[in-house]
DNA sequence: CTCTGGCACTCCTTCTCCTTGAGTGCCAAA
DNA sequence: TTTGGCACTCAAGGAGAAGGAGTGCCAGAG
């Protein structure tokens, strides 16, 4: 039990997952002896695998079949077994191909870094559109559309649009709302948008703001317009390939994750885990700590503007997925994405 | 076989429809003659079927199952046996509840309109959204985000945001560009961005753009900004819906029809259709002239602005809809829709 | 001590066969 | 015109048997 693993193990429990991941049915010894490079006896193999479920890293549906990695196997193949191979050029030529095509603004890059991850990992992909706090303040406009109702809209340094009505009470003639942009664009331009509204907030308390009316304004409007009240949004494409994956064929089981997918709170909670960490990140089945999500596992990478991370993005399937080529496509694409908004906007 | 059908027929369908659509099983003369309240005898039930099968309006699964409605037999239902009825004010109250809420922008607003649209009728909500084309002018900005990029920005008349990336030959001083700005927010408000459209292209024609540069740069610059290269985009909701349906329990099948989804190109296709008729229309099956869904329905109905149409929105699901409670909840979030775009924003 | 072939055992999967029952069509009588 | 009766059809579902993949264990070879 406590026992760790052998170098032998370890070839066999690697054997064994890649077999599972290609066919998605349980592996026998005897498969493996005849398609791997395993140059020992079934029965050998036998005395291995028994050992391995042992120790938690396979388990049998039942005794007449084969065996199946547990998560605790995925964990370990992804952790110590799995070496990453590096992308060839032409994949990522491949994935490169996808961007050039036109000036493409930020979210429609997004929704086409999600789409190209779904389409060359064959699962389904994620990708988290920037906290706006987390961008950075390039420009506001606000355009009134009756008495009351303005609409701000402003424009981050890497070309996000955001926009969000503001109900004021206060008539604003269009003589003062032109002030007050230029006011903000020529104060709060480079700044992150937190940094634009803590020191808004300093502002405001200074005496200035208390005697120039159209300063008191221009911030009571402008810290109205900021409010990131957005959870955070996640754009994904390619939910069909769920159902190709032989483990959901139960309908009750794809329908509780195509929920999960439509409600997005969970996706959003998930690629959070991965902001603050560099590299790659494995989320295997409950890890996810989502019952829904149980038989799911996440790859994903943050991916970076000029000034920090901006935001994550990454492929969502079964547990039974490819890593090894997973893996590289999601960080290349992390790092793609980072340099285009990087250089983009210039 | 070309005896019409007698009102006997006629009840004896709508019933057998019925029941179908609560049941989704084949429908026997028995059962017909228990639920309903239908005062002859299974035998007799049996002639009228028999008649309506052979009328087009019926077929049996085999021999010795019930009867289902085919096509014919929906569309019959749809327009002639059918009577909408009137909501009952607590729906309608609950279905305006939903938009009560805050001071939804409109993509917001339509987002939900097919939210609501999906959980009421417990199907899937699509709202098409306004083909820009269609929509008014109120307020364009350029930002530079590099020296030969701009993004343009602009707003309608309904509070809709969109933003172009555009690519300049020439840089633009920021002074040329606010003069642009100014140019173009005060010659074209109120225009449909149709109407600015030729207006600028005319305007690019006559003499005095040809010598003033500044006037060139304005029209070039604004008329790419205002290309609409979008197909139109379709906002689904509720998507696992159609996993809930019996009729979808392949998987196969299902996968076909979310793969169309995903596409959205033949939900806007479909959508397109209301465009021009008043009222709520009914698609059913092969009249979507799509294999995928050839066994989807869609019920949809046009919403308008101030100023005509601006798009569609309905509910798509199986043949074997309830079309009796659906077309009141389309109609009626239409004109839901309809009168907030009017009233929001003047 | 490790590896291997052999063997009995398990139990899922698949196939076939059969029964069951819902529903039909038709006919003759009310 | 309607109804009850009756023979017929055919999908669905269950029981039983055969097949087969895979296992665990043991004894013997290296």
């Amino acid at each position: 039990m406590a026992a760790k693993l052998t170098d032998r193990g370890q070839t066999i429990l690697e054997a064994i997952i890649e077999e599972y991941i290609a066919t998605a049915q349980p592996v026998g010894s005897k498969a493996l002896t005849q398609n791997q490079g395993i140059k020992l006896s079934p029965a050998s193999v036998r005395n291995v695998m028994a050992e391995l479920e042992e120790l938690g890293y396979l388990v049998s549906p039942h005794t007449s079949a084969g065996r199946i990695p547990t998560e605790k196997g995925y964990r370990f193949y992804v952790d110590t077994i799995l070496r990453v191979s590096e992308m060839d050029r032409r994949q990522k030529d491949r994935i490169e191909l996808q961007y050039r095509q036109q000036g493409l603004q930020m979210t429609d890059m997004l929704r086409e870094a999600s789409r190209t991850l779904s389409s060359i990992s064959h699962y389904t992909g994620l990708v988290m559109v920037p906290r706006l706090k987390a961008t950075i303040f390039r420009h506001i406009e606000f355009v009134k559309l009756s008495q009351r109702l303005i609409l701000a809209v402003f424009v981050t340094q890497s070309g996000l649009v955001q926009n969000k009505l503001v109900e004021v009470d206060e008539d604003l003639s269009p003589r003062e709302l032109e002030k007050i942009t230029n006011y903000l664009n020529q104060t709060m331009n480079g700044l992150s948008i937190q940094d634009v509204r803590t020191r808004i907030i300093t502002e405001m308390a200074q005496e200035k703001a208390l005697y120039d009316q159209l300063m008191r304004r221009a911030f009571t409007l402008s810290s109205a317009a900021l409010v990131d009240e957005s959870n955070g949004d996640v754009i994904i494409e390619g939910t069909s390939r769920f159902l190709e994956q032989p483990e959901f064929s139960d309908l009750d089981c794809m329908k509780r994750i195509v929920q999960t997918f439509e409600q997005k709170s969970a996706l959003v909670e998930l690629l959070d885990r991965g902001l603050e960490s560099k590299g790659v990140q494995v989320i295997i089945g409950s890890e996810t700590e989502h019952t829904e999500l149980s038989d799911c596992s996440l790859i994903t990478a943050a991916y970076s503007g000029k000034r920090g991370t901006l935001g994550t993005l990454g492929v969502i399937g079964p547990n039974r997925m490819p890593y090894a080529t997973i893996i590289p496509i999601v960080d290349y694409t992390a790092s793609l994405i980072s340099r285009l908004l990087d250089t983009d906007n210039d």
